[in-house]
Formats: C-alpha cells, structure tokens, sequence
DNA sequence: CTGTTAGCGCTTTCAG
DNA sequence: CTGAAAGCGCTAACAG
C-alpha cells in the first residue's frame, strides 16, 4: 500500500497524490476529490520515514527534561504532547536523570533521528550541545539557560519575583526570621533559587545567618530533616527551595507536634499537584508548567531561517494556601 | 554526510560500510577498523529514517498509557525508557487520556511511524484496535487485555491476589467491618479490583453490604468524600481501589480528628512513591511497575514471527507501612 | 569477504 | 494544473 496505488486508482500521477495529501493549492478541488477518495478506498497512509527522508523534516519534537518520576514534570510533559498533537507533531521524551553524559547521549540520539526541533528542560546543560543543536541547523529552546541566537530560543523563569512574591507575603504576615531550604547546589535551578532568597531577603532587611539556612535536597527526606536542623534556630517562617521539601518540613513540624501555619508559616516552590494536598495545603510559588511548554513549542515551531530566536519570559504566581500565617511571635 | 562519504574515504563499498554499521560479522576486523576510523574521522551517523525506509524496521517502540500526570504511570514510564535504551530502541509515550477515541489516534500514529512494537498499558482498550495492530503485523503487549495469541503478549496482573494479601492482613488484625472505596467503574482496572475485593471479601466471611461500600474516583477529592460517607457506617478498616484515594480518606480522617491506625485502619493498593511520604505512612498494594515496563518491553522485541505471544503473570506485594493496626474495636 | 545494484515510499524540480 | 523522473540515505540480495 504505497503513493502508488493510490496514484493507479485516481489515475493520476503520484506527484499529484503527493501534492493533495500536503494540501498543496497547485490541485483542482476535481481531483483532489478523486485522490482523497482513493485515499479513503484504500486506507492509505503515508510512510513518514520515507517522507521524511526525502523533505528533510520528520515532524518529531524532542522533549529533554531531568526525571519524569520528579512531579514537576508530568504536566509539563502532558501540556506539551497534548499542544504537539494540534500541530501534528510527534514528540520523543528523554529523561537525563540529571547526567550530563546522559544529557549528551539524549541530544545525539535526538538529532539522529532528524527532530525538527529540541525543547531542553531542564537547566543542566552544557552552552557546547547547544551550540552542537544549532550546528546541525535544528531549532532549539531552553529553559533559563543561555542568550537566545540563531535558532535558539530562552525561556527564562522569573525566580527572583517569585522569591519576592513569597517573602513579601511573609513579610506582610510579620514574620521577621525566615528560613531557607536550599535544594542540591549543584543544580543551576536550586542555586538561581538560593541567590534569590538571599537578594531579596536582604532587601527586606531581613537576616541571611548562614544558621537559618539548611539543605534539603529538593526531596522529602532531604527537606524533613533541614527542617529539623532549623528548628533550633526558631524561624516563624521557612521558605523552601520546591514544594517536595516543603512537603518535608510539614511532616518534620507535625512530628514535632507543632502547628502550622500557628506556630510556623511554610511556603514551598513549583506548586506541584500534590501541594493542594497537604496538611495543611501549602502555599506556594507557581510555576505555571502548562504556559511554559506551550511557549517552548511555538517558539520551536516558529524558528526559521529568516528570524533568530526569541526571549521569552514567564512569571510565577504565588498560590496562597493553609501554610502560611500571620506571624505566631509577633501576634504575642 | 552520508554512508558514501564513509566508502569513500575508507575505500569500500558503502555495502560494507554498511555491514560494519551493523556489526555484521561478515567484516573482516581490518577492513571494519578502516570504516570505524573514517566514521569517527567524519562524525558520521547513520540517517534513521533511510535505514527504516529500507530495512523495515525502526528501532522506535510506542508505549500508550493513560495520564502521565497520575501517578501510577511515572515509574512505568521511565522504566520502559530506560531498558529501552539500553537495547538501542527510541520510545514515542502517548497519553490517551483514558479517551477511546484518542486511543484509537494514538495507536493510528505509532502505526504511522512504523514502529517495531506498541505497549499498552492501559485497560482501556476495545478488542478491535488490538486485531489492527496484528494485522499491521506490529508485535503489541497489554496489561490485563485479552488473551496473548500472534505477536500479541498479555501480562497480566494479579489484582486479586493483591486484594487477598490486603484482606488477609486486616482479618490478621482482627478487622471485620472492611469498608471498600472503589474507582471509577467505566475504568475496567477499577471494576477488575472492585470484583476483587467482593469475591474476596466473601471468601473470609466479611460482609460486603453496599452501605461499606463508595465511590472514590481514583482522587484524592474522591477519596475525601467517600471516607466522610462511610464514617457513619463504623467500619474497623478501609481498602482503597487505588492510593489516591486512600490518601483523601486519611485527610478526611484526619480532619475529623480520628486516629489512623488507632480508630480505623487504611490500605491503598498501587504503592505510587508518595504513599511512603503520607502521615501516617500508607501500607499498601504494590504493583511492581518496573517489572511490568521490563516485561513488556522483552515481549516486545522477543516477539518474532515463529513463536506466539506469551502470556505474562506478575503478582502483587503487600507493603505494611504505619496505617494499618489491630482493630480498635476488638481491643477494646 | 566485498562490491554492484536495485529498491524502500515519498517529495520536488523541471517540463509541458 | 499535472506528469516524469531524479533523488533522499540506507539495506539486502546477488554476484564474484
């Protein structure tokens, strides 16, 4: 079942076949009509590999993230595949497991199989695969990493408002000693979360000891036990690098038999779907995920030759919830 | 930069440039180092879309699942990645969004694609798309779905069993008022557990009077609401038809200040990660995903022309974790 | 063991 | 507006 059958049947040629199926203008709705009947007769699909190697584009879309197992990416993934579907777009999903070497193998594997585009994002990524990507011509957008160029587009997060949404919330709570859950410094994402905490906090005259800042490994674990390392230092609120360890500080501060928002405030980061769902729910700085992969894929989409990259930017939106309260010192 | 290039400059034939490629051993090794060093002088690789035009097959495996936002699919997700690299093969995820209609397009796509085999892992899945597969000739594994015939394997999961080991567990702990919250009964993985839990329950001579029994949606939300209905009917202990929703009986729990195992026992079924992570921690159900992600991959590529698909049994493991204790009332 | 050659199924000039 | 024909880059007989 090939072009050229269906070409026999309508009799006409399998340029003109070619040319109904990719809607070309140059055919007479009279035969089109033929051809898409003959289509329709034989149940025929066109084989994308061989059309993609004779056009050059294979109508593929790769999606570079870190870990699918880690909550902030499903909906990512989801708005993205779901907006590709709408293109007509097949999208192929790698997971680097945070491996740069991994990292490089995905890209490699990507290009080979001729992607008219790559999405990176996560943030940990070498300025040398980009510069690989654009090389062989391919379109490419990141996230928070990098200048947009030729082909290349960015979308940057605003962190830094995010953190101010967040501390000014507290702030205006009366809370005076606020803490920070770090994630793994060594992940660009945590360390452009920390420097915000410590800018912003600064800027609201507020302290930055090194004793009110603990490390929670963007995980559960990580962030139950910063908690409890905090605890000594007495902060009326904790602001943590992402919901997880948020999620951890609640449980460290129910096993404590403390309360919260009562006794302590808490305010994560991401706004996970599993944020809504704590106990209490915790508020949190919304990343809007959805947003952010609908972006990524128009600016993918729209990169050509002619126009260079874009710079996009995406704001964050702070999700009040249960966890946090006026502050329990100030209200004695 | 094509394989000719390669012939050219290793001075063969791009035949056996080809061969070398493909590690055939009918290459002598100085002739193939010659091919390698030109490979690797040239950075050439092979274009994946001419070699599935001509050899047929593509080395892309499509995987269907559901939602990638419920958190049972992850785990399955990155296991099926992962053993899929290492066999070299690219995997396309499509979600269907537990939409019959979707599904079909979903399955039409990797069709398209000419991809080597297509695992479907959800339940939702009319009999008739599964003989188009066949008859496409494209090697296809399911869970729960049928009965394995031509290149067709089944794996199939012990949900009984599952249900068996949480039933036991409970009776073990003198329960004997056993409240079931089941899921949505248009979802067959939701009836196939709901049976269960009937025909079990009688087994042991537990009443399985429908006032024990609510809808729970497979949610948190849905869990919420059918814990708050069953509380009049004062049963000991409640089994969930997933952990969502037994996570939204523990908060509704929570909320009316009843102590969880102390009042009323709970048991999930699923173990998704963050049943380790609720308060009190949940024991429950494990469906060993990334035994069911390697399985279904192996019958996949395994599947050849001569022999049949098999048909798979993986069984269920009870995770005892926090919310589960004696029975309040036989203590008393 | 290696080379020649005919496709795989589609797109895309180039003519007409 | 339509057709003929030349590839796209690779694999797989078939020879030798």
């Amino acid at each position: 079942m090939d072009i050229r059958k269906v070409a026999a049947r309508a009799k006409v040629s399998t340029a003109t076949v070619s040319r109904t199926i990719n809607r070309s203008d140059a055919v007479t709705p009279a035969t089109a009509a033929k051809v898409w009947s003959a289509i329709r007769a034989l149940d025929y699909h066109p084989n994308t590999h061989a059309r993609t190697l004779s056009s050059g584009k294979s109508q593929i879309l790769g999606l570079i993230i870190s870990d699918i197992t880690n909550p902030f990416f499903p909906d990512l993934v989801k708005a993205f595949e779901t907006v590709a579907l709408e293109r007509h777009y097949e999208v192929i999903v790698t997971n680097t497991e945070y491996n740069p070497e991994r990292t490089v193998l995905c890209v490699h594997r990507l290009l080979n199989r001729k992607v008219d585009g790559i999405a990176i994002m996560t943030s940990e990524m070498e300025p040398s695969l980009i510069e690989e990507v654009q090389r062989a011509g391919v379109p490419i957008v990141t996230l928070d990493t990098g200048k947009a160029g030729k082909k290349f587009s960015n979308i940057k997060l605003d962190y830094s408002g995010g953190i101010r949404q967040a501390i000014q919330h507290l702030v205006g709570l009366h809370h005076d000693r606020l803490a920070f859950i770090r994630g793994p410094q060594r992940l660009k994402s945590a360390q452009v979360r920390y420097n915000a905490y410590i800018r912003v906090a600064k800027e609201n005259a507020l302290t930055t000891s090194s004793s009110l800042i603990a490390d929670g490994e963007h995980s559960i674990e990580g962030g139950f036990t910063a908690m409890l390392n905090l605890l000594p230092q007495k902060p009326t609120a904790v602001l943590a690098s992402n919901d997880l360890s948020a999620i951890g500080a609640l449980h460290a501060l129910h096993n404590k038999n403390l309360h919260v928002p009562g006794d302590i405030s808490i305010v994560g980061f991401d706004d996970i779907s599993f944020s809504r769902h704590t106990q209490p729910n915790l508020t949190t700085v919304r990343i809007p995920r959805a947003e952010v992969a609908r972006l990524a894929l128009e600016a993918l989409i729209s990169t050509s030759e002619a126009e260079p990259g874009k710079e996009w930017s995406v704001s964050t939106e702070l999700v009040i919830r249960m966890s946090t309260g006026p502050c329990a010192r100030s209200r004695s």
